[in-house]
RNA sequence: GCUCGAGUGGUGGAAUUGGUAGACACGUUGGACUUAAAAUCCAAUGGACAUUAGUCCGUGCGGGUUCAAGUCCCGCCUCGAGUACCA
């Protein structure tokens, strides 16, 4: 019997879905652990072999568990909501729900060839009513709650409200929007009901707000700072204005210091903490108040370098800066408005990117220092960003390097308040090597102490206060897209309203087109049954909104992030129609115990599913201010892109073609063309050849000696120019009837369809089977480190699984042949040391060599010609993380009727390792001359005795005396001298 | 610029605490089987020198510590990822 792979895989998949085999129950008397992938988005393209690769990973360490006795939860679902489905539907009409329900069939499909432990039963999708149901809820919670820095947790907005009632907001210790203005208890009742839910928005975990973004005005929409080019967008090259928005934010800073402190609480690569931590972005320092002269403004600053107070010698302000315009003088009002229209026309991007270019202008006015009382210039400059801090800086160029270049180039004076340090070339930005000097109160003292005391002494002016920052910002929440959770909100007045919670979903309604609105409303703008009747508490026709029962609802959608923050907890429980999950559900699995995923969601994703995280658990939804113990970046699976290199020659005004140059001839592409010319005659003076280039030819063109396949390309529709193009080979010749090859350049990048580089899992699994693919993917090499995709050693694997069922198949016709003979020695030192690697390996995430470990088992009890079952059945149990469906097919076959999933791992036992001699490295002066064979116990001067009376030691030695013998029992010899 | 990660044969990689560098595969070469191919099996395979025995070199580069360094320390180089003037 052959190993039918494509049988036994269709099979056992079936089997596993037919018998639900890896649904885990809510309620088990057995220990929890919950694995967890990070959902995919269901992309047009369908799966490469780069996602399945975490999967892969999870899934391995998923049935390790079970086989641990472990109830597993192992779930998968989509993250459906995005942007492709929407460019889709504006392109073609077509329904984003259809698209969406087409690409997550083909991924299920996929998913389930390679077969995959997961409880399919808990699916989510977050473009489902059913689940969009709950982000709606969550987004109503935050609405209602705000944080209170005194218990430093999120509250309920009710006791805001009784505080206010009986106190006003004086006392009130809040993370608010920074303007927010004192009201007494009086005060507060006197506000109409509008004026109040204004006052409360400013305290609300999730608020509206001015914000300013990138808009597009031919787009519609806004973009993201790298949806631009050069101040165009992207795609179109449309031009893009900062404008201000009200749009929905998230309050994420609220809990800046509580992200920051809680991530010593998980086992996350510390390359992502890394990133968290410098995205929250936390400094220390002081706000300091300078006044202008001679007017009422001041100028608040932010700075970690206090100490240097006496060192400023002008300011700085962001070019946006409100006050600029009022305290520019008139003499500098055309210099500054000129300075400012430069720097608007920058995108934020560009100004970031030119750090060389120092620019500024002044503004006239002068600041007065806090204490001297001096004069100082205020200049602005775009190295200050206003939104960073307050957006402006107090310039100290002697401690600062970008002040001081600033200064350089301004001719602006840079005095010296560092004792003994030489500033004529460079700032001195040393905090511990730090001693004031030329500063009044503040001289001869080191960094901290002077920090200390310049806190104080503005304390006592009242012009100052010690203060931390954080760069981490209020997260927008608004989308002016079309396919986004809807927000259960409506307006009365202006003011926002939620809808309660017992009629949600608010269901995303129909459109005519999924573009903006010609008015520059959202996608949603052109819905017709879009508002809210409070009396019937249902989408009603726009036509009726009358503004006394009808009222028009949100048109912004959420952003990609909503659903994506807390579907970890949903899957618990995920067909929950009356709460999130249940308190049953959230109580026996509390968390994610194995997370698994890319590292380019480290701040995005990962950051915001905290924040969810935590304001849940202030409110007593979730039992763990954290949702994931363990995380594990999975590395990038890079293709191997092919690049045709060409020219465009041209013979006259409208008549050109293609020439296409092999890889070698290409360095010398002037002297091959000219060569070409001098044998095809050419009118010299229209011919000239312009455009070198390259183009990406699709993978499966070329082989493995990078040769293109000529025919294919030039008829791939896509490539309709190289129809009758020229190739010229590697010897520079035109290539006709195989005379020469055409050789690609290579060059390896990241698997993306938009490379022509990617590999689908499709083939393999066809080909070579789910278990090959699940094995070779994990035999490329460490689970976190990206590597390039190469199917060359796809065999290796394959041709190990059939070593591993002929070992279970013997005799004449190659029939199951497994024996109840007792296990050799030989055969029990091969399967526990390959249980023990194997353990060891998975708890390590070590994957990639317990491959090589089954392949040295099979290798050794091939070569043992062992038939145990005593020792195949547990090999068998061993390789099922990795290669389930041949394990499940060898199982059955060892009189098994229940499934292998369930089966106990087996249990290492020492005692079968246990060596009686050892074969030890002798080496002399570290370099190993030969080896010898000594029993096991020997001790150090045993060892050392046999070593030095050998006759290959005494040759080495040729008659010197060793000055030193070093022996390391179980290990090593080394002789010196 | 900063932060993090990596650099080992023709290729992917192994060496978990400093102790036999190159496990396991791929590829290549030779052989067996076959009319042939596929499949399978066997052997060789880091480089140089040498008939053999063996010798020398060798984990990005230069130093250092050590009886012993891919592994530890110092200084560089290259590549990859992230980040963007954060006051």
């Amino acid at each position: 019997m052959t190993y039918d792979f494509r049988k036994i895989e269709e099979k056992w998949q079936k089997f596993w879905a037919e018998n639900q085999t890896f649904k885990a129950e809510n309620n088990s008397q057995k220990e929890k652990f919950y694995v967890l992938d990070m959902f995919p988005y269901p992309s047009g393209a369908g799966l490469h072999v780069g996602h399945p690769l975490g999967y892969i990973a999870s899934d391995i360490y998923a049935r390790y568990k079970r086989h641990k006795g472990f109830n597993v939860l192992h779930p998968m679902g989509y993250d459906s909501f995005g942007l492709p489905a929407e460019q889709y539907a504006i392109q073609t009409g077509q329904h984003p729900a259809i698209t969406t329900e087409t690409n997550i069939n083909r991924y299920r499909e996929q998913l389930d060839k390679i077969g995959f432990s997961f409880d399919w039963s808990r699916e989510v999708r977050t473009s489902d009513p059913s689940y969009y149901k709950w982000t709606q809820w969550i987004f109503i919670q935050l609405f209602n709650s705000w944080y209170n820095k005194d218990t430093d947790k999120a509250e309920d907005i009710s006791s805001l409200i009784a505080i206010f009632e009986k106190e006003g907001n004086q006392s009130v210790n809040a993370v608010c929007d920074e303007d927010v203005a004192a009201f007494s208890a009086a005060d507060w009742k006197a506000f109409t009901a509008k004026e109040q839910q204004e006052v409360l928005l400013q305290y609300r975990l999730t608020y509206l707000a001015e914000t300013e973004v990138n808009w597009c005005p031919a787009l519609g929409t806004v973009l993201a700072n790298d949806e631009i080019v050069n101040g165009v967008s992207e795609r179109g090259g449309h031009p893009v204005i900062r404008k201000k928005m009200t749009q929905w934010s998230m309050r994420i800073s609220a809990y800046a210091q509580r992200l920051l402190d809680d991530l010593t609480m998980v086992d996350w690569p510390q390359p992502l903490k890394d990133s968290q931590t410098n995205w929250i972005g936390r400094s220390e320092g002081a706000e300091v108040t300078f006044r202008v002269k001679g007017r009422e403004e001041v100028i608040d600053v932010f700075t970690t370098r206090p100490d240097t107070i006496f060192g400023v010698s002008f300011m700085t302000l962001a070019p946006e800066h409100e006050l600029v315009a009022k305290i520019t003088t008139s003499e500098q009002k055309e210099e500054v408005e000129a300075y400012i229209a430069a720097t608007a026309k920058r995108s934020e991007r560009d100004r970031m990117a030119d750090v060389k270019t120092i620019t500024g202008a002044f503004t006239g006015a002068f600041a007065e220092h806090p204490f001297s009382k001096e004069p100082i210039p205020i200049w602005i400059g775009d190295y200050v960003l206003a939104g960073y801090g307050t957006g402006a800086v107090m310039s100290v160029p002697c401690g600062d390097q970008r002040d001081y270049d600033f200064a350089k180039h301004f001719n602006i004076p840079i005095p010296n308040i560092f004792d003994g340090v030489d500033i004529s070339e460079e700032a001195f930005a040393d905090k511990e090597k730090t001693v004031i000097a030329n500063s009044d109160f503040l001289n001869g003292l080191p960094y901290k102490k002077a920090v200390k005391r310049v806190i104080f002494e503005l304390e006592k002016l009242e012009q100052g206060t010690g203060k931390i920052n954080y760069r981490l910002r209020d997260a927008v929440f608004s989308r002016q897209r079309y396919w986004g959770e809807p927000f259960p909100v409506y307006y009365v007045d202006g003011m926002p309203q939620m809808i309660r919670a017992e009629h949600l979903p608010i269901v995303l309604p129909e459109v005519e087109k999924y573009l903006p609105t010609e008015t520059g409303e959202p996608p949603l703008g052109n819905a017709t049954v879009w508002a809210w009747d409070v009396k019937k508490s249902t989408v009603v026709n726009n036509q009726l909104i009358d503004h006394k029962t009808v009222f028009p609802l949100e048109l912004n959608t959420m952003p990609g992030w909503a659903g994506s923050s807390y579907y970890f907890n949903r899957y618990m429980d995920p067909n929950n129609k009356e709460e999130v999950f249940s308190q049953e559900a959230i109580t026996y699995w509390q968390d994610v115990d194995l997370y698994i995923g890319g590292s380019e969601h480290a701040t995005g994703h990962l950051l915001y599913s905290r924040f969810w995280q935590k304001f849940m658990f202030d409110k007593g939804i979730v039992p763990k201010p954290e949702f994931a113990k363990k995380l594990i970046n999975q590395g990038m699976i890079t293709g191997t892109s092919a690049f045709v290199y060409f020219v465009v020659a041209r013979f006259a005004k409208d008549k050109q073609f293609y020439i296409a140059v092999s890889k070698s001839a290409w360095g010398r592409v002037d002297e091959v063309i000219k060569n070409w010319r001098n044998t095809h005659p050419v009118n010299e003076k229209a011919f000239r050849y312009s455009i070198l280039n390259r183009i990406h030819s699709p993978v499966e063109y070329v082989n493995s000696s990078d040769e293109l396949d000529i025919e294919s390309f030039r008829n791939d529709p896509m490539y309709s120019e190289f129809k009758d193009a020229i190739f010229i080979g590697e010897k520079g010749e035109v290539i006709k009837d195989n005379n020469d090859t055409y050789i690609v350049g290579r060059e390896v990048e990241k698997m993306s369809k938009s490379k022509y580089n990617v590999v689908s899992p499709d083939n393999i699994c066809q080909e070579y089977g789910a278990d090959s693919l699940r094995l070779y993917e994990m035999f490329l090499g460490p689970l976190e480190q990206s590597k390039p995709w190469n199917t060359a050693g796809i065999t290796g694997v394959h041709s190990f699984l059939k070593k591993m069922w002929r070992l279970f198949h013997g005799g004449d016709e190659g029939a199951f042949l497994v024996t109840d003979a007792e296990p050799t020695a030989d055969n029990l030192k091969t399967l526990h040391k390959t249980i023990k690697k194997v353990e060891e390996d998975i708890e390590n995430f070590s994957f990639n060599t317990s491959v090589s470990t089954f392949m040295i088992a099979v290798n050794e009890l091939s070569a043992q010609k062992c038939s145990s079952k005593a020792i195949l059945e547990p090999l068998t149990i061993l390789v099922s993380p990795y290669a389930p469906h041949i394990a499940e097919e060898l199982w059955s076959k060892l009189g098994h009727a229940t499934s292998i999933v369930a089966a106990p791992f087996p249990k290492f036992e020492g005692k079968y390792l246990v060596e009686s001699s050892k074969e030890y490295p002798i080496s002399f002066n570290g370099k190993v001359r030969f080896k010898l064979e000594l029993p096991a116990d020997l001790s150090k001067e045993e060892i050392e005795a046999a070593v030095m009376t050998h006759d290959k030691t005494q040759e080495q030695l040729q008659g010197r005396t060793p000055k030193k013998v070093i022996v390391v029992p179980g290990k090593i010899v080394n002789i010196v001298g």
